[in-house]
DNA sequence: TCATGACATTGACAGATGTCGATATGCTTG
DNA sequence: CAAGCATATCGACATCTGTCAATGTCATGA
């Protein structure tokens, strides 16, 4: 997890009502999908869908068990989607804009 | 700031690389839209039509100065969507999964 | 005031997204 | 193995997104 790109999965998956959610009441704890599917006015295929953007982001872990699937928040995911929004968000020695090709702070300097 | 849907836009301006790349700028302090643009290979209008998802998702200022648009982040707002990714994913008493509507919860309990 | 530079808006378009019903797959249990 | 439940995938569709060239608006300076 070192470029930008890498993030963009990330946030495309939080940038949905339904899905944060889901991400909300995955934090109490494992939850399989047919009791989030409860919580809402949405068709099965529907949250079936939600669940493969929310595990293919890496936010969420699903595993199957027997016919269900139990899905967990992954929190080192989560911790490390905070840690980017802080990074580029604060000023830092090797921030692209101090970049040799940047001319814009070369004038400043 | 307190729903879900509130937070949707904030997400939605952190899922394209090239608004990252733009925070991650503004991060050293106030830049003018001639000064971004050239970091880029995209073309003008493109860039205005980023910039207006950034401002309008509250996580940047964009102030006119004569002819010119000085754009600077707002960390009110970045800090908030920090704080709201930590909410919603760590466990809490009023969380959405322990409301009384909430038939998973009573059975667990 | 008129030309120019900085930025915004518009219209067009290809591709992505969110939704559903229908169908397929896979597990469990009789 | 057959029936049934849990989940995934597919096809269709409306809407949203990101991009550009062209054009509009607004401020500046000669």
């Amino acid at each position: 997890m070192n470029s930008y790109a890498d993030y963009v999965p990330v946030f495309k998956a939080l940038s949905d009502e339904t899905r944060l959610k889901i991400i909300d009441m995955l934090s109490c704890g494992e939850m399989c999908a047919c009791d989030i599917l409860e919580k809402f006015s949405i068709s099965q295929s529907t949250l079936s869908y939600h669940m493969k953007i929310l595990t293919e982001s890496g936010l969420v872990n699903g595993v199957r068990d027997g016919a269900w699937m139990r899905y967990t928040l992954k929190s080192e995911r989560t911790e490390d989607a905070i840690n980017f929004i802080n990074y580029i968000t604060n000023e830092k020695d090797d921030c692209i804009c101090k970049q040799a090709s940047c001319k814009v702070c070369a004038e400043e300097k």
